[in-house]
RNA sequence: GGCCCCGUCGUCUAGAGGCCUAGGACGCCGCCCUCUCAAGGCGGUAGCGCGGGUUCGAAUCCCGUCGGGGCUACCA
């Protein structure tokens, strides 16, 4: 079981909607923590809102944590001893715990209506939107029986301490709370459902967590927090507050907070563009910590080596795609040739068409995929890059045709001489490989004909990859092949003499 | 309105009183390299919100101010 010196943490979104960057970045952050203190991440789904929880959203959490390759110790479909990890499982946990803390006083029925809390406050010239003034504390019994006499439902509120309540704060040092500005809360409602302010606290009681890291967006709900953790340990459940630490808000356009609603927050937007799980996560690392003064490129392993939550900025951060596009194409070039032609497989499936792709000898496929990814890694920022730009490697000479742009600025009537000369050249040779094709263009075209390189090969370019921009030439054409290479030259030129 | 957090280049950050003439990265601009596009190399652009203190010395500590943000549900 559990030391209680063993860090543990966890990472408790309810699945609504789709994986945003900033829970990610939340994740990442405990998960970093938990890895370099050789602690536990616990993983919970805090699924008790039915109206808004769903399966998909629920799957889709779990697909975005595997694909990341962030392991969760104990959670959904791991099991543990602290489980079930679904707060929809956990119902008669919260009940108890309830009971428990209305029978030692700590939790009472509150009655008071929204507007009758509102016009006391009028009432008495404070500012009417001060919350809920604590007025139903002391209600006698006599009283409660009148209001349910009267057909009311109460809610069930903690009594707040009296006192200031302060904490040390991993990534903000000491925050405090002065005494008589939070409010009683409510814990649940009159029928008994638990909401997430007990739900959560109680379960970290529950599951021995021991630090707490997450968006500053909950650091108001933090004395509340503390005050019913006290309230649990004093019922016998838990051992008292965790350690917290409040991790800064990724923002967007305009220092907003970057909600569900942002586009640019959607996790799987990235995934489908080929970002890799190395790149998003270094960025998302980035948001407010840093490895070292001059370096901002990192594996996983080494920012778990190096990983201090109280090294974590307290400023908000703002998620800047270019920047995380720059890191994700500097993970891009570190990946081994074969590892980067198999993350680019998906990808270049798709690009190619399903259809073409399945009818091509597989092992023939890799090793040319395999070959080609070294030309395409270094001019690739997202997968879906690297994927266009191969894709005329790929397709069958049925389906190859030049785009239409780069065609028409190409392939006009000057290119007939040049791809004549270059179809000639080319034919004639003994060996088919990069240098000696790049000899043989040079010859046919620069010498030949007097063309400047890029005049010469812009036409060549075009016809055999359908593109103005494609990974270098002469490697190119090697790897397409003489057959390949020569009849789309033809078709280029017949093409450019306009009968294409 | 109340409570709380935050304030270093456009953006993310380094900076834990002298190492700061404030460092790095992304972006942007220029040059080199060059078969396109990249990558790479070199150079440039640009910042401590403001005002008071404390100190021999402040980007760093304190106070104030201004600015930004978060929370303020019988959602999570």
């Amino acid at each position: 079981m559990t030391t209680p010196s063993q860090v543990r943490v966890r990472f408790c979104p309810s699945p609504t909607g789709t994986p945003h960057v900033g829970l990610i970045r939340t994740a990442l952050f405990n998960w970093a923590h938990a890895r370099h203190c050789g602690g536990d991440f616990v993983f919970r789904i805090e699924d008790t809102d039915a109206a808004r929880d769903s399966a998909e959203s629920y799957a889709a959490l779990l697909d975005a944590l595997r694909w990341l390759g962030l392991d969760w110790d104990e959670g959904p479909e791991v099991g543990g001893p602290h489980g079930p990890y679904r707060q929809s499982e956990r119902r008669p946990r919260y009940d108890e715990a309830l009971a428990e803390l209305v029978a030692a006083g700590e939790v009472y029925e509150s009655y008071s209506t929204a507007a009758e809390i509102e016009a006391r406050h009028r009432a008495a010239g404070r500012d009417p939107k001060l919350g809920y003034d604590n007025a139903d504390r002391e209600l006698t019994e006599e009283q409660r029986v009148a209001f349910r006499a009267d057909g009311r439902a109460p809610v069930y509120r903690l009594r707040m301490p009296d006192r200031d309540i302060g904490f040390a704060d991993l990534v903000r040092g000491e925050v405090s709370f002065r005494a008589g500005t939070v409010p009683d809360f409510v814990l649940a409602r009159g029928d008994g459902t638990p909401l997430y302010p007990l739900t959560n606290p109680l379960d970290d009681a529950l599951m021995g967590i021991t630090h707490v890291l997450r968006g500053e967006d909950l650091l108001s709900s933090t004395p509340r927090q503390i005050a019913l953790f006290e309230a649990f340990a004093r019922v016998g459940i838990g051992n008292g507050p965790p350690v917290y630490g409040h991790l800064p808000l990724v923002t967007g356009e305009g220092n907003r907070k970057l909600s569900k609603r942002d586009p640019e927050s959607d996790l799987f937007r990235y995934r489908e563009r080929g970002f890799v799980p190395e790149g998003l996560l270094n960025y998302l690392a980035l948001l407010g910590w840093s490895i070292a003064e001059d370096r901002d490129v990192f594996t996983l392993d080494e920012m778990v080596r190096a990983f201090d939550v109280t090294r974590v900025s307290g400023n908000a951060a703002r998620f800047d795609l270019k920047k995380a596009e720059a890191i994700n194409a500097a993970h891009l070039r570190l990946l081994a040739p074969e590892e980067f032609a198999r993350r680019v497989e998906p990808y270049l499936a798709d690009a190619v068409g399903a259809a073409g792709w399945a009818r091509a000898d597989a092992e023939a496929r890799r090793l040319l995929l395999v070959a080609a990814a070294p030309l395409v890694q270094e001019r690739s920022v997202v997968l879906v890059d690297a994927a266009r730009m191969m894709a005329f490697l790929f397709v069958a000479e049925d389906g190859f045709a030049p785009d239409p742009d780069a065609a028409a600025k190409n392939l006009g009537p000057d290119a007939v001489p040049v791809l004549e000369a270059a179809l000639t050249g080319l034919d004639a040779l003994a060996d088919w490989t990069a240098t000696e094709i790049e000899t043989a263009l040079r010859v046919a075209l620069v010498d030949g004909l007097g063309l400047k390189p890029r005049k010469a090969f812009g036409p060549v370019r075009v016809a055999v990859s359908g593109r103005t921009v494609s990974p270098p030439l002469y490697e190119s054409l090697e790897l397409l092949g003489r057959e390949r290479t020569l009849g789309r030259l033809r078709a280029g030129v017949q093409h450019a003499r306009g009968l294409g």
